[in-house]
RNA sequence: GGCGACGUCGCCAAGUGGUAAGGCAAAGCUCUGCAAAAGCUUUAUUCGGCGGUUCAAAUCCGCCCGUCGCCUCCA
């Protein structure tokens, strides 16, 4: 079954057909480094990890570019607020993505150009477009005139007067249409600046992605994504000088992620309701975040709060105790299973049967334009069929045993792909215990004097006493779980 | 004002013409001294409302209601 992907150009799932056999071409768009990340870039990041890491599952060579936007206003304010060059100011942030991305466990691109290091490239493409009478230079901008570009904003699917009609900005008299952009800005004092053909300065917001894609990937190429936001105006003017650069299609796959709401209101740094990724890993595991963003498709709007990711924490949870279960079963088994008969209970005839079309179940989903949500209740379905041959402790046997490697080998397929459910499963339990049990306000010894108090009044039938030490530690958040081989606890 | 998206069980969320996946929560059961935890089972004749097309619609069309987004920096 062929891959069919969501083209925001043509508002329409369409089969996927690389402009090179076997081979994609993919550039995102990363960020601007001027402020540590929120909880949308976590989104907009891990969703197109997912889109690269399912296309080299799928078989193909993709060559990933994700940029930095290291040269921009804000980087300029910022380091102005902190006296400081501006490298300092994106240096930093480049370095916090980097942290974060490798704590949402992303697969590392093929390329992170920055855009201070394609000046080159980004001087020669605009001075191209002035060539060409597409852009024009007034003192010291070079600003890209959208009148000569026919085809303007077919990707957000607006038109010109409409756009004019609602204009909410104050127009730069000097340009010869208002919605002329900026591909160079001539520096003002103390500000950084490049020599260019057009007087030192600095590249214009857009301009960078078009030249550091082309170059790393060609003047056409295969998928470009970012987040709904960027579908006007960035990927807008994109489209705009790379084509009127190249008289070549820019793009064949434009793909754009949806937002990161908080109460149903989009997160945003100038909405201020935003929360950054690691405020959310103070108090999440980075894996329950991931596994919470991929609980959705990427395209729909999420909401971001508590209750949705405890939820999301109960339900990897839940998938990593049959995960568990199953490790138990495995080790603790042979030689006694041997001899007994190879016969499949109904349940584990029905978990050979999820598993024979698991993977092909997989790709059906991740074939139609990437739906995660429905991977992972693929995932789902086999872990309750997983837990009915667990329950049945007398019925393990070595058939049964086989089962369960090839179930751990085919989630293990997919968790590669989706980059969550991919740790060992008892690390995973002992991660989540040992995060809550830091903010618990009793020590460990204490909890172990107290229980093998109780153990002892259980001993002898004191149930009274015994309940009451149980209630006594619950009232300080840890709870008890008696079990044949003694007493464990948890924090609650 | 222009353009666009969405509205599916208490909550989250798949499903784009063939008769409602999955998770959380809840209830029942198993287990337990009692619990807890865990597991199993159950839980929408119905998809914002009203019309229409069709043998058949949550899915297509129209209108209405509601929510949100873009049009300014934004993943």
């Amino acid at each position: 079954m062929p891959l069919r992907i969501y083209n925001t150009l043509t508002s329409a799932k369409e089969e996927f057909v690389p402009l090179q056999p076997g081979k994609v071409s993919m550039y995102v768009c990363g960020v601007t480094v001027y402020d540590n990340c929120h909880i949308g870039h976590a989104r907009a990041n891990v969703a197109f990890d997912v889109v690269y890491r399912y296309l080299c599952h799928s078989g193909y060579a993709v060559t990933y570019v994700r940029n930095y936007t290291d040269i921009d206003d804000k980087i300029i304010n910022r380091a102005k607020q902190e006296g400081v060059e501006f490298n300092v100011i994106s240096e930093r942030y480049i370095q916090a993505f980097d942290d974060d991305m490798a704590r949402l466990n992303l697969a590392m691109p093929t390329h992170q150009p920055k855009a201070t290091e394609y000046v080159d490239e980004i001087i020669a493409l605009v001075g191209k477009l002035v060539a060409q009478g597409t852009a024009y230079p007034i003192d010291g901008d070079v600003y890209f005139s959208v009148g000569k570009f026919p085809s303007y904003l077919k990707l957000s699917g607006r038109n010109l007067e409409e756009m004019q009609a609602g204009a909410r900005v104050d127009v730069d008299e000097r340009k010869r249409h208002p919605m002329d952009f900026a591909l160079w800005k001539g520096a003002k004092p103390g500000e950084p600046y490049w020599p260019s053909p057009w007087g030192n300065g600095r590249p214009g917001w857009h301009i960078e992605c078009s030249a550091m894609s082309m170059k790393l990937l060609g003047e056409t190429f295969d998928i470009h994504g970012g987040g709904k936001d960027l579908v006007f105006p960035h990927h807008e003017n994109e489209i705009a000088q790379s084509e009127a650069a190249s008289g070549k299609q820019f793009v064949r796959y434009w793909m754009h992620n949806g937002f990161v709401n908080i109460n149903a209101e989009k997160m945003s740094k100038s909405l201020g309701n935003f929360f950054t990724i690691r405020d959310i890993l103070e108090r999440y595991d980075s894996e329950v975040l991931r596994f919470f963003l991929l609980s959705a498709h990427y395209r729909s709007p999420i909401d971001f709060s508590d209750q949705n990711l405890a939820d999301a924490d109960a339900g990897l949870s839940r998938i990593y105790s049959a995960l568990a279960a199953m490790d138990d079963a495995l080790a603790d088994s042979a030689a006694s299973r041997e001899a007994s008969p190879a016969l499949l209970s109904e349940a584990a005839l029905e978990l050979q049967e999820k598993l024979a079309t698991l993977h092909d179940r997989f790709c059906e989903a991740m074939d139609d334009d990437f739906n995660t949500a429905l991977a992972i209740a693929n995932i789902f379905d086999l872990v309750r069929v997983l837990n009915r041959v667990l329950a049945d402790k007398a019925a393990l046997n070595a058939a049964v045993l086989s089962l369960f490697s090839q179930a751990k080998t085919g989630i293990a397929r997919i968790a590669g792909v989706l980059g969550v459910m991919d740790s060992v499963p008892s690390d995973y339990q002992a991660r989540l215990k040992s995060r809550k049990s830091s903010d618990l306000n009793i020590d460990v010894a204490e909890i172990e004097r107290i229980v093998a108090e109780r153990t002892a009044a259980r001993k002898v039938k004191d149930f009274r006493r015994s309940d009451e030490l149980r209630d006594q530690l619950l009232a300080k958040g840890v709870e008890l779980l008696d079990g044949p081989s003694g007493t464990a606890w948890k924090i609650k």
